[in-house]
DNA sequence: GTTTAGATTTAGTTATGACTAATTTCTAAG
DNA sequence: CTTAGAAATTAGTCATAACTAAATCTAAAC
């Protein structure tokens, strides 16, 4: 089984595919449509290519999945992904909110010499900066700490940001300037209809529900 | 007149008319098809497109040249490739043959904050590993000492190599194993019919013809 | 069990940017 | 002048990856 080379689009269908397989139990034509930005008949299309390259298998109607050579390969691309957004944010200033876009175009084009060159660099980071873990070279998802939505964590103290789980440059950028990013402690004061009230630092916000779902905390329980 | 959005391949065109052009005095299809390994015909066909668009005007059977819009954009894309082919090498560790292919594809996906990024990180440089030109953030092309193919310098002793003209791998990687690289200082022996003798260093060799047209040295003329 | 709304697929189109084969046009040599 | 050979163009094809419109399937509601 040798590695087939693949045009951008379809890295990024098995990248999807790859990312809405660690939350749905099954993946939709639907969902990818949704995600890829693109019409449902065009991805049924791209799909009926990817199986025969064998790259995924689709049972009509139930859902997609990917294959073990499939999804090497989008752990390839998310690995490449992960790792420029931390280079971008680490070695050029990028700011949180520009890295996805960038990182997004250059995952496709870089070399594997570029990808261990800058991961050596870094020192082989195991996290990005959105708390998203990095595939490791050999592809294996490296461990994370057990984490859940901040919007559902009860009455704890002090908890740590671990994870966020947008990419949105709006969220994004106001959350960073909040100091709401992975890494971070906080106080966790009170539950409120319209949100959850923490603390963090000095300061005091009223962090909405929609938002408290997309920021993941280390989880105190355990 | 805006910035249309280009493809790859529009941009490939418009930067190898350019880099034709600083040779030769015309730039033909035939010229074209050969430095971007396709076919006569597809140039005939992309040209017609540039040529709608403005980037390129066409005298059949005459030549081709950049119109003002054609040409800033083929001195952005050139600006990419030579920052980051300097960066590739200084700050990645590629080696001097290495960084040639990685600019390729990513010339064409960095951003404007990308190129003003690494040109900030590096000071702004002139001239990349191969001692060409690296046109300004305004796309100006900045001046180069007077130079001249070491195959053409007669007597003088101490001369400085100030460009490289090759891409080819194997030719760079044994220039730089010989040290014959920009900013190096050598010292001209002999000329002999099947080449140059010269002294770099400790080391003495003899640069075949075919070599020394590549080496262009600082004129110690001027 | 039908029905029907939503998901999916099929059929057919479009745009890009290559290609080959055949033809036309230019130019330079005789 | 004429004409051979090189250069360029035209005409028509292919692959990729999107699209719309229309048909069809599935599963849940009744």
């Amino acid at each position: 089984m040798e590695k087939p080379r693949l045009s951008e689009s379809q890295e990024d269908y098995l990248k999807e595919i790859f990312k809405l397989r660690e939350t749905n139990k099954s993946v939709s034509m639907q969902d990818l449509a949704r995600k890829l930005d693109v019409r449902p008949p065009s991805v049924t299309g791209m799909i009926k290519k990817l199986c025969a390259m064998d790259l995924v298998e689709h049972e009509p109607y139930k859902g997609v999945q990917l294959t073990e050579t499939g999804e090497k390969i989008a752990l390839e691309v998310l690995r490449h992904h992960r790792l420029l957004e931390l280079y971008l944010a680490r070695h050029l200033n990028y700011s949180w909110d520009e890295i996805h876009e960038e990182a997004e175009r250059l995952e496709h084009v870089i070399s594997e010499k570029f990808e261990a060159a800058i991961a050596d660099l870094m020192d082989h980071p195991t996290h990005d900066p959105h708390g998203d873990p990095i595939p490791t070279a050999d592809l294996v998802i490296p461990d994370s700490p057990a984490m859940k939505p901040l919007s559902t964590i009860k009455g704890s103290k002090a908890i740590v940001i671990g994870r966020v789980m947008t990419q949105d440059k709006d969220i994004l950028s106001l959350l960073s300037r909040l100091e709401l990013v992975p890494g971070q402690q906080i106080e966790l004061i009170k539950s409120e209809a319209a949100g959850i009230r923490v603390r963090v630092g000095d300061n005091q916000y009223l962090v909405p529900q929609t938002i408290a779902r997309l920021i993941w905390c280390e989880d105190p329980s355990t």
